[in-house]
DNA sequence: ACGTAATACATCATATCACGAAGTATTTGT
DNA sequence: ACAAATACTTCGTGATATGATGTATTACGT
């Protein structure tokens, strides 16, 4: 997909997956892979600026000898997400902009 | 709307604009304004971007003493409006993800 | 026993890009 | 005469996705 398309769908598509369960960030890699590729980099980035705005907390657990964070999404977070919902129509608009049949050219 | 989100739309938008009728500047703001606002640096940065990578043409022309640029789309600008037509399909995807009912939390 | 893959997270440098600010110049409206 | 609209340009800045690279442990096949 292209890479500017998926700038402005990041973000809320990490806080879907830890909305309904706490997650950690190889695991949610694998639950978005099926709708979005997304690089670990690209993963803990996105993590780190979630958490330091405030949309979602971290807790440190350890599982089998190995360290994972887990996330939890807080009220911002969920705002968040309903924001991007909110802004769906206006989206859907400029896609109907862009696909409004030619009536001058082939 | 949300900077990220727009990163994807305005690219094709601005195609779009143009598709149907060879368009300028100032006009183009115009024509694209009801559906996404973007500034004049914005608009002549990406019709440089989009000249450079072969998706438009420039033609110079005088209109009441004032300078024009007419742009005009190229096959290959056409076929990058339909690579984003294709890919709306991902796009819905990920919107069904990200809009799925809760189920565990409120 | 040994090697490879998978799990798990972190950091850095780089390239792309939207945008405000500021500028140049003409025409139109009041 | 002055403001607003028209029309395009350049520059610096901040945000951000990603590959490369690194550190460690566990699981699995042979």
């Amino acid at each position: 997909m292209d890479i500017q398309l998926k700038r402005g769908l990041l973000d809320v598509c990490v806080l879907a997956a830890i909305k309904d369960k706490d997650s950690y960030g190889y695991q949610i890699i694998k639950d978005i892979k099926p709708y979005i590729e997304m690089s670990e980099s690209t993963l803990y980035t996105i993590l780190k600026r979630l958490e330091l705005s405030g949309m979602l907390t971290v807790r440190t657990s350890e599982h089998g000898g190995r360290l994972r964070k887990y996330y939890h999404i807080t009220k911002a977070g969920l705002g968040r997400i309903e924001d991007f919902k909110n802004e769906w129509r206006e989206v859907m608009a400029i896609y109907q902009f862009v696909n409004k049949e030619d009536t001058k050219r082939a």
